[in-house]
RNA sequence: UCCUCGGUAGCUCAAUGGUAGAGCAUUCGGCUGUUAACCGAAGGGUUCCAGGUUCGAGUCCUGGCCGAGGAGCCA
């Protein structure tokens, strides 16, 4: 018996005869010779078939492959500059599991199509090696981002997915039958995090997150994944510190080991070279609102960044850039304010570079009872809901700090992808609820 | 919700108000080193839907449906 090989490791077995189970990528054809692709999920690699070298039938077989027909083919690997990859498969047999027929062929043909229709066979859209290259530098991310809190001794923690109401009162939740009730889809872990880190003093959560509002831009999903740290006795410069040591540790281990899939989405690694490193620039609100204003924005100060501004706040930098201290007005309720100046929120946003946006928002949580309960009622938050959350103020409040980060936007960034939707296997946005 | 653009072969797109076409995909043929191979041939159409103008509509008009980009909205 020959054996099984991913199709990654077939330079362990130059000179052998091996076994590779896939499918059919592509098929070019020569007279006498056959150059069919395969693909396995770990790579791809050319075959070879002389027709003088094989049984007829076999020939014939290959032939006639369509493309992405499950099969199974073994052959003697060998080093070949003359094929991509530099290692090829002299082919010597050939087992069909499934021939595609050709009256009803793969639909994903090597040419270009068209954002809906790639999105209606987002399913089979995932074979192609663009797709494929996303996925590893995404799974590569969400790695890294274990990696890092699991060996700064955090412990995570998960939070619900059914939340009783809405955690910050402002954006629009997806709701859903409880049994006699109602529930809502979470918008952020953010407030069981808190009780989590007065538990275990650093904490994360890492999980998917909804969010109902109706936009419709490259940078939004309704669904998508969120990694939220919290920790205790820390103040706003220690969140905006982890925060890009977050950061630059991901970029760093994306780029040891996925290069392979950023030459294929053609990245320029230069530019994420230079955010492998800490520090990165800060900058208050106050002074962001005056670089945008000698821009020609708009923006005026008390107002929350659009998109725009967010572009051309970041394209002034290599680095992500982390703006902090916001009006309070425009953040969210449980964001502590600023001693010196409570008319600002101890807040930050992380603005990734190359117009990427926001990839981080968090900051110092509010730990007063008497004003949280005067922010809860501001906000004409229904107060029963949070007794629990004002529990956390009643049994020893200490200063806490921590932030959420968007897994697609950041896949996005590294990856320099035009849109989200290419982020996650299968997006959520508001016209697309299939596959 | 608003603005802009679009919808023609399985896919990506052409077609001055006057015979609906190309490339890819599929099938067949040719080629012993191809690299999204190449060369030749064949099959393949409710031009998104409903109305209207016209001798004649893929093209112009009205309404609708669907999609894309953006705005608003959005820690």
């Amino acid at each position: 018996m020959n054996p099984i090989v991913e199709i990654r490791n077939v330079s362990l077995h130059a000179g052998q005869e091996v076994l590779i189970q896939g499918w059919l990528y592509n098929l070019r054809e020569s007279g006498k010779l056959l150059f069919p692709l395969f693909r396995d999920g770990t790579g791809i690699i050319q075959g070879v078939i002389v027709k003088s070298a094989v049984p007829p039938d076999v020939f014939e077989t290959a032939r006639h492959l369509t493309q992405e027909s499950s099969v199974r083919v073994t052959g003697k690997v060998r080093e070949d500059k003359r094929a991509a990859g530099g290692f090829e498969l002299e082919v010597a047999n050939l087992e069909v599991l499934q021939q595609i027929p050709a009256e009803n062929p793969y639909p994903i043909t090597p040419k270009e199509h068209g954002v809906e229709f790639l999105m209606d066979l987002r399913h089979l859209w995932l074979r192609s090696t663009r797709q494929h290259a996303i996925l590893g530098v995404r799974h590569e991310i969400i790695k890294a981002v274990r990696d890092f809190f699991d060996e700064r001794g955090f412990t995570l923690v998960d939070t619900p997915i059914f939340t009783p109401s809405a955690c910050e009162g402002t954006t629009t939740l997806f709701e859903v039958n409880y049994f006699e009730d109602k529930a809502y889809l979470t918008q952020s872990g953010q407030l069981y995090n808190e009780a989590a880190a007065m538990a275990v003093g650093k904490t994360y959560c890492f999980g998917p997150t909804f969010r109902a509002e109706k936009s419709k831009t490259r940078r939004h999903l309704t669904e998508f994944w969120m990694v939220e740290p919290e920790v205790a006795f820390a103040h706003l410069d220690d969140a905006m510190t982890l925060g890009e040591e977050l950061v630059a540790f991901v970029i760093r281990r994306v780029l040891e080991k996925r290069r392979a899939e950023l030459k294929t989405l053609e990245r320029d690694v230069t530019k994420l070279e230079k955010c492998a490193t800490t520090p990165y620039p800060r900058l208050s609100y106050d002074d962001a609102v005056k670089i945008l204003k000698e821009k020609g924005s708009e923006i005026q100060w008390g107002g929350d960044f659009g998109g725009g501004d967010e572009t051309i706040l970041s394209e002034g930098f290599e680095k992500p850039v982390l703006v902090h201290r916001y009006p309070s007005l425009v953040k969210a309720f449980y964001m502590a304010p600023d001693p010196q100046r409570p008319e600002v929120a101890l807040c930050v946003d992380m603005l990734a570079p190359e117009g990427y946006g926001e990839i981080i928002g968090g900051g110092e949580r509010l730990a007063d009872y008497d004003l949280l309960v005067k922010r809860i009622e501001e906000a004409n938050l229904p107060r029963q809901a949070f007794e629990w959350y004002l529990d956390l103020r009643r049994y020893g409040s200490v200063p806490h700090a921590g932030f959420g980060m968007g897994i697609e936007r950041v896949v996005a960034w590294v990856c320099g992808l035009e849109h989200v939707r290419e982020t996650i296997p299968f997006p959520r946005m508001l016209y697309r609820l299939t596959p």
